[in-house]
DNA sequence: TTCGTCATGTAATGGGTTACATGATTAC
DNA sequence: GTAATCATGTAACCCATTACATGACGAA
């Protein structure tokens, strides 16, 4: 257990590299908009990590294209090694006891090119379990408290309330459109 | 500069108390509730946040309700001192530099009872354009990176580019109603 | 009496953010 | 030539999470 780093920050980091190699700070912008504003990494985050999956042999350093002889290299690009891809295919297939948390999902969706479809439809509906869950009890705690909140607060938390409803209607057109091109 | 503990915890937690005094737990809770499912706040974060505000004599322990003589307190009831309701009055009537903030944000409209309307419209404005600044820098990413796009990402990025504007449109919403009431 | 919830707290661990440092390349 | 962006990296600081420890109280 030395390195617990982001798992979803790994796998996301693989599946970028899994189209082609790439080098840090490119991978930085495709992470940003592969994770979204929240969940951005920094560079104190991105290369480190980086280091660490190359300790591992899940990636290596690619020969860089040299435009000159002699001309430093100010670029590093990085590739899947053959375990690196292994890896990932491995991680995108199956559904992970986390794969329906708020970060991991996301990284998985993005990747769910290379996760089969009963796969797919599992995370799809562990995840709408999951708002759901947390729509319900959203609820109940709003209920509890009702009387005498502020109408502020109040507001917030109508609009927390139409996001998760809206975050499982988003879902389920997910599942109907893939059980859809299922049949 | 020694205790930089997020601002928002402690602008919450100045807050909640500023309608009567509250013990740990359940202040935790209605932090909760407060400020959403993300952003929760755990023990041992929030019991060191308040020996921290303790030792600034922004909060006190207030004496407790007794049930028997000698009976061990079980709770642990904190309260505002004045200078700790000085405090929270001037956060509250003031739009900080970072009053827009993602967290920030959540906490001052959560509190703006006692905020003036000329602050509240400050910030909503605020916030708003730092909503639709993201949304511009989203916009225009998805369309650099418009071709070879996979088409799962696309549906990621559409699902988040809807999830601005309806942020947008509830801001306005929010402002005109704030203007509304005060013609 | 036992389980669940209420209630408070500590310590370690881990890892992310921030700030800093450096230098190449491109555009004006 | 100079400003902005591209590009890589380090180190310290901060602080939140996690796991653990403890115990009261009410209900079943």
């Amino acid at each position: 257990m030395g390195t617990r780093r982001s798992a979803d920050l790994e796998f996301a980091i693989l599946g970028l590299l899994s189209s082609g190699p790439l080098h840090g700070y490119e991978l930085r912008k495709r992470l940003d908009l592969l994770l979204g504003p929240l969940r951005a990494v920094s560079y104190g985050s991105l290369y480190p990590t980086l280091r660490a999956l190359q300790a591992r042999e899940l990636i290596r350093e690619s020969a860089p294209a040299r435009q000159g002889l002699g001309s430093r290299r100010s670029r590093i690009e990085y590739e899947l090694t053959d375990a690196g891809a292994d890896y990932f295919a491995e991680l995108a297939s199956v559904a992970g006891p986390d794969a329906w948390n708020d970060d991991m999902f996301v990284t998985h969706m993005a990747f769910f090119g290379h996760t089969p479809r009963p796969v797919r439809l599992r995370i799809l509906e562990g995840r709408r379990a999951r708002v759901e869950e947390r729509l319900a009890l959203l609820r109940t705690r709003i209920e509890q408290a009702e009387h005498r909140t502020d109408s502020y607060v109040l507001l917030l938390q109508q609009y927390r309330v139409e996001t998760l409803e809206r975050e499982v209607r988003w879902l389920t057109d997910l599942l109907d459109r893939e059980r859809a091109h299922a049949g």
